[in-house]
DNA sequence: AATGAATGAGATTTCATTCAT
DNA sequence: AATGAATGAAATCTCATTCAT
């Protein structure tokens, strides 16, 4: 269970993931994440502040890198429309290749506090922004209607993925998401872009 | 507070609403339901089984007649477009409506555990069947694309309700939520019509 | 242990002093006090806010009949010298009659927080000025010199009286300390009289 | 803050009184202490059993000062009754001129358990058999009535030099406490001298 | 049907002390 | 001699639920 060679800070959030995906939010007590980190339970609070903190560093942790992840291919990219699928493909795929924080964020870190969910929509509005340039350049460029209402767009779409990868999650992740980015592109897209 | 006439049942019920929406779910104790009921802790349980009979039985009442509410009204119109955004129109109509039940089923509700999530969704399947059926019927008469994923396209358009009536909660309601029913059809439209 | 006939508030102080007398302040936890009354934990919280809280209810109860019948008879006697050795003997004979509540003020709750024996020193205030009233009452008759400094003569006593208790306690209440009202009046007496 | 010219004993005696003179006893933490002496935790270890013995070593160092300053004055008079006035005035001179002292031992010493006050107990022994000394020899020369309790005159001048002191910590030091040698001594002496 | 006093399980966090370097 | 990262034991309080009246 324990790894030597990673610095404990990390130890500690991999662990938290693995018990919380595990046992549920309510039920991941402080001390079964220090023992599945193979560390005592004191030395938690040496590199967080208390129970939240170890949430809260967890979603910035796993977030920052699921988002950059996706701004680093879109960045290669030169269609928006391209781009929105490219952002749906690995918004579904990296949720796929990690079962555990796909449970963690989807449902279990819903349950947290109002104070933890507003930490963790400051965290999303990365993601947020991202989709505002994609759909910004698509209107620009006239890949996309010119008069979308950017705040709404983007709320259908991360309401979309959000609900697509939810359902996927509460059956138990026994379909292939991402084999469902090309019909969720689809209908995304139709909606998005000009019509004769 | 109290109300003589109505029977326990109800005035729990809608005590439960209250409470919720001005305490948060997780500072909601069966005590302060009572006490804003007007009734003893323990009559709570002569009419519901435990907690989170409260809360479930609240969630079918007013779901109930949410989704009755809104097949009424489709019952009387004949196109399945116009059925659509009926069903868009009256879900953000009747949540502006009543603004403690949309911070509680937005927002409060979902900080539930697991279980009771999952008996949540057991009740939304009235509303889900009921998408179904518009698009169904939208398909068979050629005003949508007749090889739609129904539930893939569903995930679409609750998704895409609920992040919409969530952001409007979480900016405390302070715009109008109805008039974005307009551009969310017309989105949600253009991603299952027909196109030349 | 328990008491079926006395209300539950009076149970808890009185197992709190025995709990307190026993293991001392540090070693006195909530459920050690509760099973020496016989209640559950949570019935502690029924009747006082937090631990802190009987602690200072413990202190105004006992300190509030400890003043009281120091009173009651004083009330009943005229000489201001007579007051004073009265005092003086109640004083000693009270805290002898309940050697665990002795040990609670004397040596337990001296090492509670600072905010506690703030709280604590309000309730002794209701003795200061008993004190005082005695000084004046003999500086007026005659009985005392008539320029004493009220306020620092009763230091004076009331140190004196804590440091003998507070022996009395530490030599584990081996000998007799009611025997020593008559030579500490002497020496305090002697300090306030007139003299030729 | 750190001397390098001091032995890291004298400075983690002079850093504990400060910490627990500024943050109270229960917040004076062995890391608070170390880092205001510039030291390691660990280092702490080196020249102190454990915390406990931080404290008594502190007692016995100050104290240690205290009394022998009193003594070595004491030592050059020659009447009972002028010495005893010596000890009152340079009892309250010495906590006048070191306030953090005074706030430690007459405040915050008291908050520890019982174990550490029994040797806090044995140091002041030394103090003690100070004012028996003087007692004792103003019984012989004729100063004093020559039928004194010794033990109990000790405790009745203890207790009183410690509540007046404890009042001006308590009042924040807000007046002259050497003013009140004076008046403290002649109502002792009162109490102790032959009376016609 | 209604009451409400009583129950008791369960978890976060602190901090004195150690010991490998 | 000195360091400081790591340890792990220990206790208050909440609140859903019961049951005697």
């Amino acid at each position: 269970m324990e790894n030597k060679s990673k610095p404990k800070y990390k130890l500690i959030l991999d662990a938290a993931v693995e018990v919380i995906a595990e046992n549920g939010y309510h039920h991941s007590q402080v001390s079964k994440i220090a023992k599945k980190a193979g560390v005592a339970d004191g030395t938690i609070y040496l590199y967080f502040k208390n129970k939240e903190d170890i949430l809260v560093s967890l979603f910035e942790e796993k977030m920052g890198q699921f988002v950059s992840k996706i701004k680093d291919e879109i960045e290669q990219i030169d269609e928006a429309d391209q781009k929105l699928y490219k952002l749906i493909e690995m918004h579904f795929q990296q949720l796929s290749e990690d079962p555990d924080l796909a449970i963690v964020t989807q449902l279990e870190l819903r349950q947290s506090n109002k104070r933890l969910r507003l930490k963790i929509n400051e965290v999303l509005k990365g993601y947020l922004t991202l989709m505002d340039d994609i759909l910004h350049e698509g209107m620009k460029d006239g890949t996309f209607q010119d008069q979308l209402n950017v705040k709404l767009v983007r709320q259908v779409l991360f309401g979309t993925l959000d609900e697509v990868v939810t359902n996927w999650v509460m059956k138990e992740q026994r379909y292939n998401l991402v084999k469902q980015a090309k019909e969720v592109h689809y209908l995304i897209y139709n909606g998005l872009r000009k019509h004769n």
